[in-house]
RNA sequence: GUCCCCGUAGCUCAGAAGGAUAGAGCGCGAGAUUCCUAAUCUCGAGGUCGGCGGUUCAAAUCCGCCCGGGGACACCA
């Protein structure tokens, strides 16, 4: 699938301050530093044995300077030894630097984070402008399935992203309530009405067939039946059926997104787009462009205008719009609501659609990139190492209600955000239940669980209480694994925000996942309470207390329950 | 036919938008508990990054061609 994000790598604070700093220094001596300015990276070497940044800068200066870039390495190096951020520098490779931060560097983040707390990193205000995340947006016609609640995560945390790079989002559920799914939906709960009072009633080839729709119709009968059965006209009957079915129908989406921790700010109606005449109005607008003709008396859109293949037809030969119709009417809507831009989160099977709908906004007068899509693959569901097999056709199908039941509202998150949304998920029911460290979900919350477990050890054997506001002497903090803890501390607030603009908030598990990684090593191998030299007793809780914090950044990101006891 | 996505360890997948010896989890093999939670950790084996060219100091990553898998191309919603 194509992935549609930001054009623009990420320019993450902290990266781009070091690399300001760096190249100011670099450029009293070497002014051809500036010319390769916009190609030099600061990375973030796997190894710790690379130091906290790598810097690619004398590759980049061997061609203009015509030397080699070990040599270009060493004289940077003199350089940048001068200034205090780093305690050490290094060259390494054929011409890598490295550099290594300090003590005091690592004070003041440790610092920041304790001053920050469960919003590590994010953005004060939301002043970087204002955009609508559609999500879910599932046809009111049953309840959410898998798919529907990877959705729901993944546009959900999504926002949660943006909202931390300063994004002011509004998050939206485009409610499909016209057309044939409703009254297909009437249809199949009038035909089950029927059937109570009479088997031989036909059910409609292609309605719904779950358990659900006979619920319903069993309400129906034992509360609506005198009113149903006297209406001359099926038709009557049908509608009400359908109008009634959606509304419960959509009551439930409601509850069970609510209970997922998922909550809308917009609940936008299909239908009140044709009765407002907003479909009219957008239709208008596009002939006022000349971009509407006729052709075999139905009415085209010339999508082709903006890189479409093909044109569209919009209204159809016997007189009624098209779907596309409602969407171009849906988009000129929000377009005219003056969002900065607009995230739509699809299910992969509407990926040729894009093409044509961003045509059309395009229409509208917006930049190519106005318009973002994230489409959401498929969900398989294992059990027993088999297949769970999926059929919403022939109503067996697992709900997000049932998988939230049986594994929990954690465990859905966690697992449907392993993996870029862009991809097939596999989702181990059995792995999801396991109390163990296989089981990522309780690896991570573990670690956050161990932190409290500390704290409530330490209070009880010293009295001295972690969870007060209290100073420590970040020097002390002399073992390796410290350092690589602080480092990977300091880097969070750039991985997260790479993610959102990147647009994939499936890395912030892996974030998670290796800072949990990280803490149980540190537990493994250190104590914590050492009362008999209470100086490295508090500076080491100070940094679990910073861990803890940024676990907890992550946890609020993702919306995942900090346990406390486990 | 046109277009899009994917191909990395036995399996499931990462790979900080071109960097150092390609990583993790599971599985497999070997170990650790008078201990703040073993719901944890340590070590090891395992690779032609689908193939062939190209771009450059440097390619799993970018470009071209080929092979294999999946998907999209409605006056459907």
């Amino acid at each position: 699938m194509i992935k549609y994000y930001l054009k623009k790598p990420a320019r993450s604070k902290m990266k781009e301050e070091i690399k300001e700093k760096i190249v100011e220094q670099i450029s009293k001596e070497i002014p051809e530093v500036e010319k390769i300015k916009d190609r030099i990276k600061i990375e973030i070497p796997k190894e710790d044995k690379f130091g906290d940044i790598a810097l690619n800068v004398a590759f980049l200066l061997a061609k203009p300077l015509k030397k080699k870039p070990v040599e270009i390495a060493g004289q940077i190096k003199e350089i940048l030894e001068k200034m205090e951020d780093f305690s050490k520098v290094e060259v390494a490779g054929a011409g890598f630097i490295n550099l290594f931060l300090s003590r005091s560097y690592y004070a003041s983040v440790l610092k920041r984070i304790l001053e920050e707390k469960d919003r590590y990193g994010a953005a004060k205000e939301l002043n970087r402008g204002r955009i609508n995340v559609e999500f879910v947006s599932a046809n009111p016609t049953g309840p959410l399935h898998l798919g529907h609640g990877r959705g729901a995560v993944v546009g959900n945390v999504q926002s949660n992203l943006y909202q931390y790079i300063g994004y002011k989002v509004e998050r939206e559920f485009y409610i499909n309530d016209a057309g044939n799914q409703i009254k297909k939906l009437g249809e199949s709960v009038y035909a089950r009405f029927r059937q109570i009072e009479d088997p031989t009633y036909p059910f409609p080839e292609d309605g719904y067939h779950g358990e659900y729709i006979k619920e319903i119709a069993e309400h129906l009968h034992r509360y609506e039946r005198e009113k149903l059965l006297s209406m001359v006209d099926e038709k009557q009957a049908i509608d009400f059926c359908a109008e009634f079915a959606k509304e419960l129908l959509l009551e439930r989406i409601k509850n069970d997104l609510k209970e997922f921790g998922v909550e809308f700010d917009i609940w936008f109606s299909e239908k009140k787009l044709y009765t407002s005449g907003k479909v009219d109005e957008a239709i208008q607008f596009l002939r006022e462009k000349g971009l509407i003709y006729e052709k075999d008396g139905a009415v085209w859109v010339k999508t082709t205008m903006y890189g479409d293949d093909k044109d569209r037809v919009i209204i159809k030969s016997d007189g009624t719009y098209t779907y596309f119709a409602g969407d171009i009417a849906y988009h000129y809507d929000k377009f005219k609501r003056g969002y900065d831009f607009i995230v739509n989160v699809w299910g992969a099977d509407h990926h040729g659609y894009f093409p044509r709908l961003r045509a059309a906004v395009m229409a509208f007068g917006v930049p190519e990139d106005w318009i973002r899509v994230i489409f959401i693959q498929l969900v398989k569901l294992f059990r027993n190492g088999q297949e769970v097999k999926m059929s919403k056709r022939s109503g067996s199908f697992v709900t997000l209600k049932e998988l939230i039941e049986e594994v929990g509202k954690d465990a859905v998150i966690y697992f449907f955000l392993t993996k870029d949304s862009n991809t097939h998920l596999n989702f181990d029911i059995d792995l999801a239940l396991k109390k163990s460290s296989e089981n990522p979900v309780y690896y991570v919350q573990y670690a956050h669980a161990r932190i409290c477990s500390v704290f409530r050890e330490t209070k009880e054997r010293t009295g001295f209480d972690p969870e007060q506001d209290f100073t420590a002497d970040i020097q002390l903090l002399k073992e390796e694994t410290e350092r690589v803890l602080m480092k990977y501390l300091s880097f969070i607030p750039d991985l997260i925000a790479d993610a959102a603009e990147k647009q994939q908030p499936h890395k912030l598990t892996q974030i998670t996942y290796q800072l949990a990684s990280e803490f149980h090593y540190y537990y493994n191998n250190f104590k914590f309470i050492t009362p008999d030299d209470e100086n490295l007793m508090k500076a080491r809780l100070y940094l679990l207390k910073a861990i803890r914090e940024a676990l907890r950044t992550l946890f609020r990101l993702m919306g995942i329950t900090p346990v406390e006891r486990m």
